[in-house]
RNA sequence: GCGUCUGUAGCUCAGCUGGAUAGAGCAUCUGCCUUCUAAGCAGAGGGUCGCGCGUUCGAAUCGCGCCAGGCGUACCA
């Protein structure tokens, strides 16, 4: 990265100058830390370093340092300015060659990182209870931990991709208890769903179980809905719903290694098994006839109930057995994407972690901010238990690309408001297609290329400007002194496709996804105007071939980025 | 009350561990299609960075205190 090449060499310059007597009081041992950074006014450079933070030990000004840094600079492949206490680099134009000719050998490897600090992740998400449809905020938390699983992994991480089912709580209950009076409708009973408040909120009211009652009478014909078991109901409406929850999922380009069941896990006995041991190391006391796990000694504002006094669990008594048999499978880190509405269950979570023995600093949660949807300017409120709209009212409305888009280009701190109206847009007030719309264009370019072309009016028929074999060859054996020839008016354009490999690892560490998003349009902005301004296929053959090696790299990195994303890349629009 | 997230241009948002005149997209206005996709480009206007105090040579950025909004504060999940 020609971030980090910079800074190595001015870190470089730093020492050989203090040992030259040049940095004022500054010594060997005195540490320091430097940024690069892209100078606000491009007439100053490509890169900067700003030296000032260095006046502090060093007892000189600012411009007498960078100068004297400057002095020890090689110089060998970039110019230096300084400007106070800047010191400005100018790539050479050899320098960008270098990063043509490195997108088009590593391809779709383009990006990748070096796997030098890489961990195995177990990343889980979504992780719905399947009692209905996903709502918007459930899209948010599909779209970014898909997306954040590509880039973990683009960088060079092993990623695991988990959705925990919460699939044993009293939230099963209702579902099968509405699906009873779903039945009972359909065969023309007079019941409905109470209209008590309170009441009302055993149950789950929404239409979408009356096709799972449709069906479940066609497959049992001569069922009695009044006495048939509870847990017969249950079973079916849950089978339907997770079904249906699957199907979205890879709809949305959203690919889960592990669909991880609570059922399964208190059958396995791991639940038991961690509470007794948290009852064995005295975490555990009875008040009230529940039984409490004392969170406060790891950091927890109360304790927490584990037990309940019915003698059920809670959900955050399975949710430890979960976290600890992560741990348990050999993952160096867990990545938990949370809405925020779950905010307060962190630190119970890494509470009982600490109790059980292991390092809840190795938990991340990331806490997602909810979605509100707008529609015609106003804020609807969504709620699991009356009518919604759903992700698939939604993705059936505005499509797969722009939702994920959308959901997935805000800083999840950030709530979202989801302005239906403006992702279906497909005007330039939607920039997903601003992106898609520039990779079409390279498409397109590179067909020129090797296409023969009509002229509409004439009906004449002018040669392909190259041969398909003639433009792999070119790609695949790029010369990079053939670059040069187009240097000057692809600068910002080449120096922003150099820029992924800094993106990607930022990000990546980051853990933010949103930074690909604004990458992605800027790359497409710098070659939309390099479009603009320069014909890539003309007379001038040396010229026409190094524009489009040019042009493939830029193909190269767009879909790689876009790939992260999950967003398609149409090679026609 | 406590915890947490947010408050930057008319709107939606960037601004990386404090640094060169505060950025982008949309919206508004002005130009650009007989040449590779105008779903595009070039340019213009538009901001007391919620408020105050402090740290610093330097603060949108760090600390403290306010103000406003979201979320949470269950023996629900």
């Amino acid at each position: 990265m020609l971030k980090d090449f910079f800074l190595k060499e001015v870190k470089k310059g730093v020492n050989e100058a203090i040992k030259a007597g040049t940095l004022g009081q500054m010594g060997v041992e005195d540490e320091f830390s430097l940024i690069v950074e892209k100078p606000k006014n491009a007439d100053f450079g490509d890169f900067a370093i700003n030296v000032s933070s260095l006046a502090r030990v060093a007892k000189i000004a600012p411009p007498m340092i960078a100068n004297a840094i400057t002095e020890k600079l090689s110089k060998e492949n970039y110019t230096v300015s300084v400007v106070g206490g800047f010191i400005n680099f100018k790539v050479s134009d050899s320098m960008l060659a270098d990063t043509i000719k490195e997108v088009l050998e590593k391809k779709e490897n383009y990006g990748k990182g070096d796997g030098k600090d890489k961990e195995k992740i177990l990343l889980e998400y979504v992780s719905a209870n399947p009692t209905g449809p996903f709502h918007i905020g459930h899209g948010r938390w599909a779209a970014m931990g898909s997306a954040l699983a590509n880039l973990l992994k683009f960088y060079g991480h092993e990623v695991y991709q988990e959705f925990y089912i919460n699939d044993a709580g009293s939230q099963i209950q209702k579902l099968g208890n509405s699906l009873r009076i779903r039945l009972q409708q359909e065969v023309g009973k007079d019941v409905d769903f109470p209209t008590d408040e309170v009441e009302r909120k055993n149950f789950y009211p929404g239409d979408y179980l009356i096709p799972v009652a449709k069906k479940f009478l066609q497959e049992n014909p001569n069922v009695d809905v009044d006495t048939v078991e509870l847990s017969v109901l249950c079973d079916y409406a849950k089978n339907e719903m997770e079904a249906c929850q699957r199907k979205l999922l890879e709809g949305c380009r959203v690919h889960f290694d592990k669909f991880y069941s609570e059922l399964d896990l208190h059958k396995s006995g791991k639940v038991e098994k961690r509470y007794k041991e948290l009852m064995d190391k005295g975490y555990l006391y009875e008040q009230e006839g529940a039984m409490w796990f004392k969170s406060t000694q790891y950091g927890d504002d109360q304790d927490r109930v584990i037990k309940k006094a019915d003698g059920s669990n809670t959900y955050l008594t399975a949710d430890i057995a979960y976290h600890a048999d992560k741990f348990d499978r050999g993952y160096d880190r867990l990545i938990d994407i949370w809405g925020a509405d779950h905010h307060g269950y962190i630190a119970r979570v890494k509470a009982s972690l600490e109790a059980l023995g292991y390092n809840p600093d190795k938990l991340e949660v990331l806490l997602g901010q909810l979605v509100n949807l707008v529609i015609d300017g106003n804020e609807v409120r969504m709620g699991k238990r009356k009518n919604m709209v759903t992700l698939d009212d939604l993705i059936e409305e505005v499509g797969v690309d722009a939702t994920r888009y959308w959901m997935e280009m805000r800083n999840i701190d950030m709530t979202l408001d989801f302005d239906i109206e403006l992702a279906k847009r497909s005007t330039d007030e939607n920039p997903v297609f601003y992106v898609q719309y520039a990779y079409a264009r390279v498409c397109s370019i590179l067909r020129n290329a090797v296409n023969e072309k009509l002229n509409p009016e004439t009906g004449e028929k002018s040669p392909a400007p190259m041969t398909k074999t003639e433009l792999d060859n070119l790609i695949n054996n790029f010369d990079k002194s053939l670059i040069l020839k187009t240097a000057d008016t692809a600068k910002t354009l080449i120096l922003k496709l150099e820029e992924f490999k800094s993106v990607i690892a930022l990000s990546a560490q980051n853990r933010t996804v949103y930074t690909i998003c604004r990458y992605v349009q800027e790359l497409a902005q710098e070659f939309h105007s390099f479009y603009n301004s320069n014909r890539v296929i003309g007379d001038d053959k040396e010229l026409t071939s190094a524009r489009l090696g040019l042009v493939e790299a830029v193909r190269i990195t767009l879909k790689n980025a876009l790939d992260i994303l999950g967003v398609s890349t149409p090679e026609r629009m």
